[in-house]
DNA sequence: TATTTGTATTTTGTATACAAAATACATTTT
DNA sequence: AAAATGTATTTTGTATACAAAATACAAATA
């Protein structure tokens, strides 16, 4: 009966991907033996899924009572925004110290399908945007902000809003922070990159 | 037998301090059930604390092969204070526009027993400091920031260098950052705060 | 002697059993 | 009818058992 390979790693992604899909839906109780016989495992590795869970904001332990689907208020994800404004500034930053022209290019290749297109399709494009913003924190190899910056990420997903503005007004900021890494220019790299996230931030508040 | 009370909590409470204070050395492999009898539970609990323990950074997991003590090289340390400088520049900058009395005085009351004192006491006045960073976070209110903080906090115990600058030279620098939060200038009180982390993180390069 | 192979031991990953706490729900009391 | 109480059920936290993988180490081979 015992499969052996580690059961981690896929009771993982299908409880987190039960949360994101809102299979389980917010606040909602999740009563290990249920989800675990759901699943085919025994609670222990679902415990550990969980807890790796928790760790990523996703779920939260009450002691003796049991664990539950965190939901996510405006007010966190307000705060959340401004984590990715310090983080992403800093990644901008970075990489713009670094002159890594191989960098440069990855963060272009992003938006390459997207130049002098008229229409732009909405689901491509969040792809992109995701792709970006993952990888420019990726390509400055410093590891800690790597891990810390998943956070934020997570969130993105679950409150599930998609984008928050139109393509056509990303996309030109998208294409002045990697102008400024390109030349070189670490202050306007971040400026650049921190009022873009700024911008969706504000547009929170007034929503 | 079975005790009841959360072994949660004081497992991991006495793990960490294993860690910390080089019981359990960097790189050492944690055999799980020689330190579960060590600490009188079972693997159960023990395991909980690792994982958490692994969120922090403290702990490596290698599937199959088991827990290890992470060691920290130099340039994870410089990574880490990267973010510090990202993180806590953006946590005075909040401050500073929040305009909390209440907080300003919280941080001023850190370095209160250190103005016009000739020779400064180094333990004192590293308890002082690390105070000072932790709660500068805290003001903020914004939770995420504080929960992903907690990493970098961790290491600056880890690598146990204590200050790494003199407390003259520093104290300097955090009546400076907290004066630029009292007159409610954004600007200059991330400015402040993050050459104070940077001026430590060059340090680290010449060593 | 250095390398490989085979066997015994250790240790992990998972499942499961069970006590205590939490919850649900019916019954009694106000 | 609303609140309080008591009992049954569920669910968590912990311990433990066991198979499979990893490791250690001895013997065999080159």
């Amino acid at each position: 009966m015992i499969e052996y390979q580690n059961l981690n790693e896929p009771v993982y992604i299908k409880v987190k991907q039960m949360i994101l899909n809102g299979e389980l839906k917010q606040g909602e109780k999740i009563v290990q033996e249920k989800i675990a016989d759901l699943l085919g495992v025994s609670r222990t590795p679902l415990m550990r899924a969980l807890l790796a869970l928790e760790n990523e904001y996703l779920v939260e332990s009450i002691p003796r009572r049991g664990m539950f689907v965190r939901s996510i208020g405006e007010k966190e994800l307000f705060d959340i925004y401004v984590c990715r404004e310090a983080l992403e500034g800093m990644a901008a930053r970075l990489l713009a110290t670094s002159k890594d022209t191989e960098a440069v290019l990855k963060l272009k290749q992003c938006f390459d399908s997207f130049t002098g297109v008229d229409e732009i399709d909405i689901d491509t494009y969040t792809r992109a945007d995701e792709r970006f913003h993952s990888i420019l924190i990726k390509l400055t190899g410093n590891t800690p902000l790597d891990k810390i910056y998943f956070f934020g990420n997570i969130h993105d997903k679950v409150i599930k809003r998609g984008l928050l503005r139109k393509p056509e007004e990303t996309l030109e900021e998208h294409i002045k922070i990697i102008g400024a890494i390109e030349k070189g220019e670490p202050e306007l790299a971040e400026k650049y990159a921190r009022e873009h996230i700024k911008n969706s931030r504000i547009l929170l508040l007034n929503q």
